[in-house]
DNA sequence: GGCCATGATTTGAT
DNA sequence: ATCAAATCATGGCC
């Protein structure tokens, strides 16, 4: 009731010499009484003012037919543009208070994930940005991209669904502001509703629909989230390796049997390697990463049960022998333009093939002399040279492998020569390399950071470069 | 289902 | 950061 009588004081007071009113008031006003001066027209307002208070008390159809003339009595517009500013007013200082504007800081948090999740943003390099979101959140596994076909289709599907939703929800948002526009356009005619009215409308409009959109980006954020998780656990799920892969793996371990200790150009080597034969649809992509796992596995293994892995030390040493004595061959052949690479399929890996006979020459001529390939001053070298002798091939083993230990006599020379490898902390060739008393690798004090010392510089992972 | 092989992870040392 | 060692967890064979 105060506010009423305030309204009614400052409508008939102070507003009416406002400019929102100066205007309607300035028109002829002939329905006004003969007294043309202010107080007539404040008598003329007075009673106007009056009938609007009252018609509340009045009976509908009363109330209908007072409002009907309120409606067209002149003064109405200047007395609705009043009553807009009054509501105005009040309107912002109530509201001015509740509605403090924070850059939504959530909003724009999940904007950008969904971003680096490749889910917003452009429709390609998603995948790389969310492999490299992936990885990241692995927690430093991040050599490798993840490659994943399910984890892809899942994303674009999320990506689809997110998309199609915030459409229907911008649409609706839409829709509705229109037709909350158009109520108040309608209701401005009897009620007084001034345009900022109408446009904070929208604006409460808007932000209630952008609350329901971050529901959608939260939600959408968390189901890429459980899905990275899924993602992840299967890859903690244990695949084997290839054939291939262990086989590549196992001969780089038994030809690097004095010092077991890829350095990081040769598991990257390594792993490219591995994964040559995805392209073809065999296998997985390896990982560097894994190759250190691989190896760190390796070496423990070994390590623990030397007899097990004997035969399969022989088997890779006679095997990388082989491969050594053909590609030294091939090189003694035709010198530089050596035509194949017999039983490799890497064409650029000669030179790594000769130090890798080189190397496993070394495991073969120790086990021929001292016992087994590393003998290693381990207590159970004797049961290992059994194992040696009892060998299926070891006939062929001696026949083969010796003859080509013997023919490449001269070529591994050639090949240390040419390398500039001649001496180190053990001889070349007749040294018992391998594991020492302690159980720690010989060589292995400190495994190198860059390349083994019993490489060359014409090792596996120094001519990786050069070649492409 | 048990067992072994094996890739991955964790922990602690350097 | 990288390693050894221990451990976990799964794959695959029987």
């Amino acid at each position: 009731m105060e506010d009423q009588s305030r309204m009614i004081q400052s409508l008939s007071g102070v507003s009416l010499t406002g400019h929102s009113v100066q205007g309607a008031v300035g028109l002829p006003l002939p329905h006004i009484h003969d007294c043309t001066d202010g107080d007539g027209r404040n008598q003329d307002i007075g009673s106007i003012l009056h009938q609007i208070m009252t018609i509340t008390d009045q009976s509908l159809d009363e109330a209908q037919a007072k409002k009907h003339g309120l409606n067209c009595h002149r003064m109405k517009p200047a007395l609705f543009s009043v009553l807009c500013e009054i509501k105005e007013k009040t309107g912002l200082s109530i509201r001015g208070a509740q509605e403090i504007e924070s850059p939504d800081a959530q909003l724009m948090r999940l904007d950008n994930m969904l971003l680096a999740e490749g889910v917003a943003g452009p429709e390609k390099g998603g995948g790389a940005a969310v492999a490299a979101a992936t990885a990241a959140a692995a927690g430093g596994v991040t050599d490798n991209s993840i490659e994943h076909s399910d984890y892809r289709t899942k994303l674009t599907q999320i990506r689809q669904i997110y998309h199609t939703e915030l459409e229907k929800y911008e649409q609706a948002c839409n829709e509705f502001t229109t037709h909350v526009m158009n109520l108040l356009r309608e209701q401005s005619r009897t009620r007084p509703i001034s345009p900022k009215e109408i446009e904070r409308m929208v604006n409460i409009i808007h932000s209630k629909f952008s609350s329901i959109q971050m529901q959608l980006k939260q939600s959408t954020c968390e189901a890429v989230m459980i899905l990275r998780s899924r993602f992840l656990d299967a890859r903690r799920k244990r695949r084997n390796f290839s054939k291939q892969a262990t086989e590549i793996l196992n001969e780089y371990f038994y030809s690097h049997l004095s010092n077991p200790y890829p350095s990081e150009e040769a598991k990257e080597e390594l792993a490219k390697k591995c994964s040559i034969n995805v392209s073809q649809g065999v296998g997985s992509t390896i990982t560097v990463s894994q190759v250190s796992n691989w190896f760190g596995n390796k070496r423990i293994r070994y390590k623990k049960n030397i007899g097990k892995f004997q035969e399969e030390a022989n088997l890779y040493a006679a095997k990388t022998a082989v491969t050594a004595s053909q590609a030294v061959a091939a090189v003694h052949n035709s010198q530089d333009d050596s035509p194949t690479t017999p039983n490799s399929g890497f064409q650029m890996k000669d030179e790594d093939f000769q130090l890798d006979a080189a190397d496993s020459k070394n495991s073969l001529l120790t086990s021929m002399f001292s016992g087994s390939p590393g003998s290693f001053n381990l207590p159970n070298s004797g049961d290992m040279f059994k194992s040696m002798q009892s060998v299926n091939g070891a006939s062929y083993l001696g026949a083969q492998v010796g003859a080509n230990v013997q023919s490449q006599g001269d070529s591994t020379h050639h090949v240390i020569s040419q390398t500039g490898f001649s001496d180190g902390p053990r001889h070349p060739l007749y040294s018992s390399h391998g594991l020492n008393v302690n159980g720690s690798w010989q060589d292995a004090s400190r495994p190198p950071s860059v390349t083994s010392p019993n490489e060359g510089p014409a090792s596996a992972h120094s001519n990786t470069d050069t070649s492409n």
